[in-house]
DNA sequence: ATTTTTACCGACCAAGTGGTCGGTACTGGT
DNA sequence: ACCAGTACCGACCACTTGGTCGGTAAAAAT
């Protein structure tokens, strides 16, 4: 590696406490010195290492929200058994980490996919790029599950896919407001229920 | 009525550009000058008129952003017949009207409870209260559709209601980057799906 | 030992920000 | 004809915004 050590681990802790706030309080309502007061650090390490706030807020997305997104909810769905139960369990764990999160703001990637839709079309691409590749995952395992015999043969992948995402963002916004543990489980019993209906029935 | 005729007719105009912007530019993104310029007033017409700008957003929640809610979704979901059928029929129109504005950023209500969501309690409680609204309107003709024989005795219609609203959150938030048509089309088709699971089966 | 590069400082800037306030044209009541 | 209140104007204020720039201490390269 390069002797970037320096600069590498005072641009991630730039980018760390950069999300963090960005998360909290919204891009447009944090400002650039809200992030370097926090550091103790100055205007001018911030522009040393980053051309503007939204090159270091892309950095940031490209970096950890990339990953965030990649542990919580891509790589858990990589089994070969019955894809329902797989991401009926993935989504599960990530709303209980929600759920026992007391400084729960929501789903990060749908929080800024709203916050930035329409308005800053560089960012929406790259977190819709997030988007896609969770998306794909989804179809390619319950593709998958239908050769494997779990996922009736009928059933559009795609639509299920968007519908899961859909739910998920949905569920997550209303679990910042609301009883995060009720609505955790009555989200379960019904993403379940969905899931009833297109479970290939193991009939003989 | 009262010869409050002139200021209601001001106070309403500065509603709805405000609402116009803040939907399009987010709260927070949005100066109170932005408004005033686009409306051809000062700064002194909308402090007469107004306290604050969060009080100016208030007013904006209770006067057009219930109705809105109201006309596109509470209101729609009254008859007697199928509730299925009925909220089938009502999101799917909402996602019409959705999919051939090409100004849309997403359900204006879940992209203010997202951008409010912590960072201002006394908002998101009037943002939470018009949600809750919608929610016990979606229990009640599920449990009327129970009596009625269309909605399986079993269902836990507190669950199917968050689970709809959620679901509409999310695909409202994809719809935005993605492609209206094909979001709304394959969205139509799961929820119907799901709705098929928990029918009253009229058999015999 | 000297130069160059790296990583950071912090004063400064123009352009906003939400909000105040003294003033004023018009209106309705008397 | 007069007055009081309504509805609005726009200069002004303190403060914050994203961003620039000349400087500098320490480390690396020569």
């Amino acid at each position: 590696m390069d002797k970037n050590l320096k600069r590498m681990a005072t641009m991630h802790r730039m980018q760390v406490t950069g999300l963090e706030l960005f998360y909290k309080q919204g891009y447009y309502n944090t400002s650039v010195d809200d992030i370097l007061k926090s550091l103790s650090l100055s205007k001018g390490a911030f522009y040393y290492h980053f051309q503007s706030k939204e090159d270091f807020f892309i950095s940031i997305v490209q970096n950890l929200i990339v990953r965030k997104v990649y542990s919580m909810l891509i790589e858990p769905i990589q089994g070969k058994e019955n894809p329902f139960l797989i991401i009926e369990q993935c989504l599960d764990n990530a709303l209980e980490t929600a759920e026992h999160n007391n400084m729960d703001f929501g789903f990060i990637l749908s929080n800024f996919m709203t916050e930035f839709n329409g308005r800053n079309e560089a960012i929406s691409r790259y977190l819709a790029d997030i988007y896609r590749v969770w998306e794909v995952n989804l179809v390619s395992i319950l593709q998958k599950g239908k050769t494997d015999g779990y996922v009736a043969r009928h059933v559009d992948s795609d639509a299920v896919a968007s519908f899961v995402i859909s739910s998920y963002f949905g569920i997550r916004t209303l679990m910042v407001t609301g009883n995060p543990r009720t609505l955790r489980y009555k989200y379960m019993t019904q993403l379940r229920q969905y899931f009833k209906t297109i479970s290939q029935t193991t009939s003989v």
